[in-house]
DNA sequence: GCTTCATATCGACAAATGTCAATACATCGA
DNA sequence: TCGATGTATTGACATTTGTCGATATGAAGC
């Protein structure tokens, strides 16, 4: 996952690294679909894989490329409890995209 | 340009139209080119078209297509001066976007 | 062990995206 | 009006992306 470290937009120029560390970020939330899981599992606190499909009108292998992306791209923790998985926001890392973004 | 007018993530899911148009302006940004035009311009407090193409080792054609997805998404707003085409951050359409993630 | 069920991965496909060369358009000065 | 120059558009291409059906993996209970 990057480590996305840099300082604000306006004060400097980003570097070539950091606009690709940046980027992936973005990237991963610049999707409806990802963006509704993180939404539907921010309001809720968390959220069981299993309801997604339904919630979404998405197919299982779908849901859960999505939710690989946003794990990977460090929005969601994943936590899994017996056959099931259950993600969490990340609120660290949404705070450090707007620290950069604001 | 899409209206932006939806409350933060956490407090309710997001509708299937407010996620299609935040997804929409977060595409935008989700581009390390764009990234570095925007940290560019942001810095500078302004940019002209005709240095991007050899500050970031673009075509011009490149350089003008990404210009244009960023003054559609609202990141950018778009001056003529002469032959020349000048570029300012949108502030209030980035804090829209932080508002909502955070 | 075996079965069941939740999730992940694979393979394939259409659609979207980033890029550039070539060309068109627009603006200014002579 | 004409030529020069900055910007936008077009056409083409390789790459990436979102999606799903089929299949594999993993965990719990019998």
């Amino acid at each position: 996952m990057a480590e996305l470290c840099c300082a604000p937009l306006r004060t400097e120029p980003l570097s070539d690294l950091d606009a690709h560390e940046l980027a992936s970020v973005l990237k991963a939330l610049a999707d409806p679909v990802r963006l509704k899981l993180v939404s539907i599992i921010a309001a809720a606190g968390e959220g069981c894989a299993c309801d997604f499909p339904q919630l979404l009108g998405k197919s299982q292998p779908t849901i859960s490329h999505h939710l690989s992306q946003l794990v990977a791209a460090g929005i969601l923790d994943r936590e899994q409890r017996g056959k099931w998985a259950w993600f969490r926001v990340n609120d660290e890392r949404l705070a450090e995209v707007c620290s950069i973004l604001c």
